[in-house]
RNA sequence: CGCGGGAUGGAGCAGCUUGGUAGCUCGUCGGGCUCAUAACCCGAAGGUCGGUGGUUCAAAUCCGCCUCCCGCAA
């Protein structure tokens, strides 16, 4: 079976890694453009793009799929299924009848909850005891095919965006090798929309952490966040990021955001319903570091004004 | 040529404007006190101030270049 594979981020890269390593047969890969990234602009191939490299795949970067010039590539390469993750593009009808297997989806949640972009954040933010993988027939909808395999994953307390992510990584390549030879011989279930959930890109101001929120949300949020795209508070007009925070109180003190004690090994900040205590920190311009680092160079300076 | 911030014993910071003895809070090691402790007291080790060139009698400090790191924007 010829596959042309279509992803972008680690989570694509580490499946199509997978799919190479039990030997499939992907004929081709599919990622977004390259482009200018972080500090002096300097240009980065995705994850998926430098797999492919390192396996000697032809790589196809184009900017639009509706081009003719993708049609032309679809109708060269002739896969007989299609498999996307995280490619970040909608496919065109085209696109999606050409596989003689249509396109299939590793989708980083339990659908049809958390459909969109940012599912692993959203299920630890929301305070989910489980997540999981979903795989679906794609259609034209975002996210709404049809569920072919899933696999269900539990959430921790301590549990993050980031080890969610990892574990999720791992559980839908491994589904995606099962789901693939079974592919004709599974019952396709139509998602119920009415149970349905949207997970959106997180937009930048999301990250800023707003103390009037109730405590356990606040604390969500930051698991749920970090390490991407992270949470931060701001004070006296400084910006600092939170990379982990636990729970030390339930009692609600009032005003919300007010920074309750800073000390040795504590700064607390009062939400409603409760007091966090922020155990790493980084500081604009810093590095993240422990608070009792933070405390030994900032105590004077930081609560000033 | 995207914008800005930073590099000072093991950690986090001050000192730089106005060149002139390496400072603070911790940690580490040794000793003391204590029923005991992450507490307290005494003492010690540990830094060619990111690298390099220049100015100067003298550079952490002023000027040039390089490396690495952080944030923003994408």
């Amino acid at each position: 079976m010829r596959i042309m594979f279509m992803g972008t981020p680690d989570f694509a890269a580490h499946c199509l890694e997978k799919l190479i390593a039990d030997g499939y047969e992907v004929c081709s890969v599919v990622t977004r453009a390259d482009a200018k990234k972080d500090r002096g602009q300097k240009i980065k191939f995705s994850p998926v793009k430098e797999v492919a490299l390192a396996n000697n795949l032809p790589v196809y970067q184009p900017l639009n799929l509706k081009e003719e010039n993708f049609r032309e590539i679809l109708e060269k390469e002739n896969p007989d299924l299609i498999v996307v993750v995280a490619y970040g593009r909608i496919l065109p009808p085209y696109v999606l009848s050409h596989p003689k297997y249509g396109c299939i989806n590793v989708h980083a949640s339990l659908l049809p909850k958390y459909r969109g972009s940012a599912p692993i954040q959203y299920a630890v933010a929301m305070g989910e005891q489980e997540s999981g993988v979903t795989i679906m027939q794609m259609n034209e909808g975002l996210d709404t095919g049809d569920m072919l395999t899933k696999c269900v994953v539990p959430i921790t307390s301590e549990d993050t965006g980031g080890s969610l992510h990892d574990k999720l990584m791992e559980a839908g390549a491994k589904l995606l090798t099962e789901t693939i030879p079974q592919l004709g011989a599974i019952t396709p279930i139509a998602q119920n929309d009415s149970e349905s959930t949207y997970a959106p890109p997180i937009k930048k101001e999301e990250t800023l952490i707003s103390f009037e929120n109730d405590v356990h949300q606040v604390l969500n949020k930051i698991r749920g966040f970090y390490p991407f795209p992270g949470t931060g508070f701001s004070y006296n007009g400084k910006v600092y990021k939170i990379h982990k925070a636990e729970l030390y109180s339930e009692v609600d003190c009032k005003p919300y955001g007010k920074v309750v004690e800073f000390s040795k090994n504590k700064l607390l900040i009062s939400a409603k319903g409760g007091i966090i205590n922020i155990v790493e920190i980084q500081p604009p311009n810093k590095k993240k570091m422990h608070i009792s680092d933070f405390y030994n160079g900032n105590k004077e300076s930081f609560l000033l004004d």
